[in-house]
DNA sequence: GCGCGGAAAATGTCAGACAATTAAATGTAA
DNA sequence: TTACATTTAATTGTCTGACATTTTCCGCGC
């Protein structure tokens, strides 16, 4: 019989789920300091190197950070929120390549998310990012952009989108549907027609936001996934045609 | 001056991100296997114990999978959809804890995301989420459920939609945004009619996506959305006149 | 009062050893 | 020949002990 999953055999496993649990449980507090290495090997009966494992892997999830020196040790990290895009944008865009997930099913969560900000953008903007979504505009717009700087604007622009919001939680949670879009967005050649016909809408949602017009906005947010979709589809036809 | 923080000073960091890098850029496959400690050790001229650290750092972010034994060793591992739910609402949830988010905050950020959901869920639920939202409506309208029960079933409630919508990106990313939610809502104190209110609100979201009727989905939840706010705001206020 | 230097405490790293586990190779008997 | 038991080798898991490095604190001399 296998034991149960919540206790696995690896002993620094272990003990990294005893203190992660009191950390989320809230029984250890931001910047709270942990024991040292050698208190928490003998409260665990474990060595020391088994203990610095635990620790590892919990400052492998930012819950934790170290400091050396005297009254140096582990404390209870605050969790940025830069740090936790980071991270949800790492898990995001891992999950996609390594599940195959098609282009169709990233490609409509994505812009379903991003249509739910468009409202809140269009009330919300502020200067600043209606500033950097016309400057992504307009760098699209230069003619020699090779396909992976395009899609990198691309990005940018879509993220001062999210971020117009003025919803930090909001912002987070698209963050990784956008940014883990990027890889299966750099599979496509984008052709000076295709650009032209993004650099359009990207314009025309710009504008929607300018002027606070979400019902315009989200209109054409769907434009523009519609014609994503039927880019990413195209390109998806020509790999498979070729690697037959 | 201080290095890049591209590279830590930690050598087991570094190894980790040497190791990480290799994975997201596609260089090392699922289930290939990586060299063995010993291997690592010499390649990273650093010893063994340091290598098993950074090994520690990529198996608590799900990158690798160990399998001890001849021909065990370190595997690039698959990164599913459980996991990959399990570490997000861990972010998520630490996020919202430690950064002091307002209720109002996550509050939008949760429902502009399910609205968006509701119109997919309404075209393609399935008898199984149909039946698991009403089951869980059941649950909530019996009389002396805990507090804490009744936000767990609201839980069930609303992932059961956003299953719905059958879109497995979708679900990932809204999980974080409705279980990072559930510490702010136990704050809450249910009363008979706030519950009463809220299973009328289920109920006809569950109508509306039984009948696919996506606007209707669509104005309940925001119609949810707007007393879980009310009520949200009420029990902060509660608990701000309280600490006074 | 102020700078300076050493002591102390903690993490970072190393080396070597042994235990535990597992798959493959080998041997053995039906 | 095949099925099964045994050995063996490779590899991770853990421990012990040591030294290096970093940082703070405290006392000393000026």
């Amino acid at each position: 019989m296998k034991t149960d999953p919540k206790t696995p055999s690896d002993l620094s496993a272990q003990i990294a789920k005893a203190i992660r649990d009191a950390i989320i449980e809230g029984r250890m507090i931001v910047d709270e300091r942990l024991p040292s290495e050698a208190e928490l090997a003998s409260e665990f009966n474990v060595s020391r190197p088994t203990v610095r494992e635990a620790l590892k892997r919990l400052a492998a999830q930012s819950l934790i950070r170290t400091q050396r020196g005297a009254f140096g040790g582990a404390f209870v990290k605050r969790l940025s929120y830069e740090e936790a895009y980071g991270q949800h944008i790492t898990t995001s865009t891992l999950l996609l390549s390594m599940n195959a997930v098609r282009f169709e099913t990233a490609c409509e969560a994505r812009y379903a998310l991003e249509r739910a900000c468009a409202p809140m953008a269009a009330r919300r903007r502020s200067p600043d990012h209606l500033a950097t979504m016309r400057a992504e505009i307009h760098r699209q717009s230069q003619p020699g952009l090779s396909d992976e700087s395009f899609c990198a604007s691309d990005v940018t622009f879509h993220r001062a989108l999210v971020d117009a919001a003025a919803n930090p939680v909001l912002s987070y949670q698209l963050a990784g549907a956008v940014e883990a879009m990027q890889p299966l967005m750099n599979m496509i050649t984008f052709t000076e027609r295709s650009r032209e016909e993004i650099v359009g809408l990207h314009t025309a949602i710009a504008d929607a936001i300018e002027n606070k017009d979400a019902a315009a906005a989200v209109a054409k947010l769907e434009a523009l996934a519609a014609y994503t979709l039927s880019l990413g589809q195209d390109a998806m036809e020509k790999r498979a045609r070729k690697s037959e």
